[in-house]
DNA sequence: AAAAATACCGGAAACGTTACCGGAAACGGT
DNA sequence: ACCGTTTCCGGTAACGTTTCCGGTATTTTT
């Protein structure tokens, strides 16, 4: 039979069902329950990473002392410091972060949001947002919405559970409610909105000064001897599509200028929309002669449709674009944009988390605003000759 | 005088000098020592996110029944598990992934370094990675190197010391010691290498077929009536660069074509180095009539500069680049390429270390070739007239 | 020489979670 | 009734770290 555990007598020991697959018993002389351990599996030696413990156990001393010996504190001599540190080292003993977070509740790493790597306008402002954390000891988790709020809100969920530090966000343009971010503000986590904000949340923001380079740009047009200027504008329900309309709509209005219903067209920034777009207007009895695109990819679109349709650019039809990709000067003609500064904006975004990791309560939240740079190209400077010549 | 804290008579209390700022007693009666308590700062409530052990208090069950309902273990009365799930959600209890994490040394994340996010090959990989991995429930944590060995290496310290899963790595331009990667393998964390890989270590790769790629467009050109094709190659310590010099060698042998060491150039990639290696082929006697540039950038550099000096591209010389952005398609002439398909190398790389947790020591490391694909366009068709026309 | 101050170290608790295992009650079969 | 079985829950330890605080030895002051 079997022999009981403690008191190793066999003769009390009687079967005690099974649990957990194992045949289990029990001693009435010792009270006590056991199980059939014969075949335990394996020792299952885990691969084992130095920890502090270790470095401890060698020098025969504390956690704790190895702890304060590895974070400059003052309650330690200096002999026994060293001697930690070189055993430390010796060991290649890597600070477990996991634990100094779970203790410190803080990961030292931030969310970003965005709506699509792909897009260069992103891809550099995370490089901005990169070398700004990382110089001050942040890591960044970044999720992207693919422009669609569901994917947004459980990607803040899943930064939330991850205890970031804190929330870059530039919200998808399907993103009408802001619930979902509003509990980190409360929690106290800081969060800043970039690019696409919401004024339903009150936190830091840097944006760019849409209305401002909208205005410029017309008004460059205007310039430039444009007479009848179209927009092809994003969804109304953008934030920066109104406000890019409402700088041309100033610009024309300065200048004395009609506005035209018939010029004004919002579209979801598709390819086909931007051609369609540009059919109706050729069909109108008075086309325009400029068109200002606020999206850069439709700019293109509409570079292409205007050679195909055989209209010279910029003579019979200036074009300007909004957001100054690597792309605008490569193409031919090149094309006059507005740098948003990308990086910049980043990096400003990334520096407002910082200031208010370090103000805490005290931090005032505020907008910051960007202002882009009108960068003049061929595409736009009329009655120059300058179709398809080559002097840049 | 202070009264003890342990006998509460002040007899035999003496003062013990001062630590941590505050006066210290001893009280000879009770061998005790013992500090002024009198100001202590301040509870300091901080902000706290419901644990486990709240949910538990409310019904009052012990956190680990808790912890059974919640990980719908099997030893757990379904009255129980339903009351309790309601309770969590009533509190809107957040697991902490830092303590699990702790718990299980597995933190479900993954380190990504990349050269550089804003080159739109990375941006795409990148989101092919996310696309498989968030499927499986992993985060991304994302490194730029810099082009920069150093950045690199410290890179995969910061990971390493995040304690994240696996590792996926595009080695920078500077990298030829691959020892900072080596111990992630031994210690059991799955690398994959993609695009730029490392023979030295023994990981699972995802590499792009340059040598066939490089073959197919030279063959292309040849095809094209193209008599004396030069290369813009990048640096020789460049394994992808070496490659894709080595199928346009092939492909010349193979058409009975001379390799003219005089048409091939290496680079940095640099737009000055471009454009000088072509005012170099231009003074040759016998200047090349196609260019292929194993970098885009390069290859839009090339037609620029071909523009500015009168030269009608693909009649006078052909340009092809390699790697198809988004650019590609949008420029005049268009540029032919090779679509390198950087969204499923992501993916093949991601899908390769999730094998490789899954299998864990069974994995067998291996290389996935991707073969990237021929797109033509105006900028190689010689002889068909398309030079500024624009039936696309 | 006694009292006070300083310097330095160890022990224990805590962060939030889960795995293991034992206890107790309820249930079932002879 | 008795033994065996099942069900379900609680306690404890552990993950690796840091912080608090008490203890001891040493040095300085009165």
């Amino acid at each position: 039979m079997m022999k009981c555990t403690k008191c190793t007598s066999a003769d009390a020991v009687m079967r005690a069902g099974f649990i957990r697959g194992r045949q289990r018993f029990f001693c009435k002389s010792c009270d006590y329950h056991f199980t059939d351990n014969k075949a335990l599996p394996a020792p299952e030696r885990k691969r084992h990473q130095t920890t502090i413990s270790d470095v401890a156990k060698v020098l025969g001393v504390a956690p704790s002392t190895v702890s304060r010996a590895l974070n400059g504190h003052s309650d330690i001599n200096s002999n026994t410091r060293q001697a930690i540190i070189d055993v430390a080292r010796q060991l290649d003993y890597q600070p477990n972060l996991l634990a100094q977070s779970l203790k410190s509740s803080e990961t030292k790493t931030i969310g970003v949001v965005i709506p699509d790597i792909e897009r260069p306008f992103f891809a550099t402002a995370i490089s901005g947002i990169q070398q700004v954390v990382t110089e001050a000891g942040y890591r960044v988790m970044i999720c992207q919405s693919k422009e669609s709020y569901e994917v947004e809100v459980s990607n803040v969920q899943a930064l939330i559970a991850s205890r970031v530090d804190g929330l870059l966000i530039c919200h998808s343009r399907e993103t009408q409610n802001f619930d979902h971010v509003k509990p980190l503000a409360c929690r106290g986590i800081p969060v800043v909105h970039f690019d696409r904000v919401s004024n339903e949340v009150d936190s830091a923001k840097v944006i760019l000064d849409d209305w401002n380079g909208a205005f410029n740009v017309t008004e460059h047009l205007i310039e430039q001897g444009a007479q009848r200027i179209a927009i092809l504008a994003g969804p109304e329900s953008l934030l920066i599509s109104r406000n890019r309309l409402a700088g041309y709509q100033h610009a024309l209005k300065r200048n004395q200028m009609p506005l035209r219903p018939e010029y004004e067209v919002h579209i979801e920034f598709q390819p086909e929309e931007a051609v369609a777009a540009l059919d109706a207007w050729m069909a109108l009895p008075e086309p325009p002669d400029a068109i200002f695109a606020i999206n850069y990819t439709n700019a293109f679109d509409l570079l292409v449709a205007l050679k195909k349709r055989g209209l010279r650019v910029p003579d019979d039809m200036a074009v300007v674009g909004f957001g100054d990709e690597f792309m605008a000067s490569m193409i031919e003609p090149g094309l006059t944009t507005v740098d948003l500064h990308p990086y910049r904006i980043g990096q400003q975004a990334a520096r407002l988390f910082l200031e208010q990791m370090r103000l805490k309560e005290d931090f005032q939240p505020r907008t910051f605003v960007i202002s882009g740079d009108l960068v003049i190209r061929q595409s736009s400077l009329k009655g120059k000759g300058n179709y398809f010549k080559l002097e840049i």
